[in-house]
DNA sequence: GTTAATCCCGTACCAAAGTACGGAGTCAAG
DNA sequence: CTTGACTCCGTACTTTGGTACGGGATTAAC
């Protein structure tokens, strides 16, 4: 545990991002800068990995990187009551995902069906499937 | 149908963006841009409106504006062989969203429910939930 | 023990997705 | 028939999330 392994460039590597995208996370505190031995070079262990694989699946969940940094204060630990309130908004927000991303799911395979059944000019009522249970509202 | 009784401002408002970004998606091509009788303005029905929204909520979902123009043309009708192209690759990635938002569900709730038991400080262990049976990769 | 590959860190640049601005046209109310 | 709100369209600016660059330090390989 926490063998620190990494340097920087194999530890972007492992997640599959660039060195710059590492050190611009650490300058936004999403990562943390691990101390700097005297005259040496940083290392980077198993748990930042995580971290860094946490916020590429999240970013592409479609959350930005300031609603991350939120998301990972649940992670660090925090009071009981501010827990509650960022883990109770974000648990509703990913259910409307969820319910989106159903519609999206059943308007796509039937659509993969219908085509295997015909072969000519087809199109998608991906939008009514979309919109007709949708209760999705911008803020 | 086609009834046409938005102008864009009115337009704009009922899917929540500014008449500025409905200019913007028309420049980009995903949105038409109506007819304009002869000096005088262009007018928006019910059809566009659910395209416009269909827009905002695939965006909220983590998909780009030139994914979602791709998610469009299932809409518009094409030939079932592209159809079936952008619906497999698409319903794939829909399909590995759902898994990463459901282990999300589950942390969250999870968290909320311990948070409930207790009354000091917590901490989630939303990332190894969301890497466990993670098989997300970055292209 | 030098040289190639990495790292460190700061600053500059870039693409995507808007947002703001401004001058001219149009329309609806008083 | 004018005043205020809205539209049209073009161009410029902004924010978010990175990428690129470059000079000096450090370390790994020969």
């Amino acid at each position: 545990m926490g063998s620190n392994t990494y340097r920087i460039g194999l530890f972007a590597k492992a997640a599959g991002v660039h060195v710059e995208t590492v050190r611009y996370y650490q300058r936004k505190g999403l990562l943390n800068l691990p101390e700097k031995p005297y005259g040496g070079m940083r290392r980077y262990g198993e748990h930042e990995l995580s971290r860094l694989r946490f916020i590429k699946t999240a970013q592409w969940l479609g959350f930005s990187l300031d609603e991350i940094a939120n998301l990972l204060k649940l992670e660090d630990g925090a009071h009981c009551d501010e827990v509650s309130k960022i883990a109770t908004v974000k648990l509703t927000e990913v259910r409307k995902k969820l319910g989106e991303l159903r519609n999206m799911e059943k308007a796509l395979s039937e659509l993969l069906d219908a085509c295997a059944h015909s072969s000519s000019k087809m199109h998608c009522p991906l939008i009514e499937k979309l919109q007709q249970d949708s209760f999705f509202q911008q803020a």
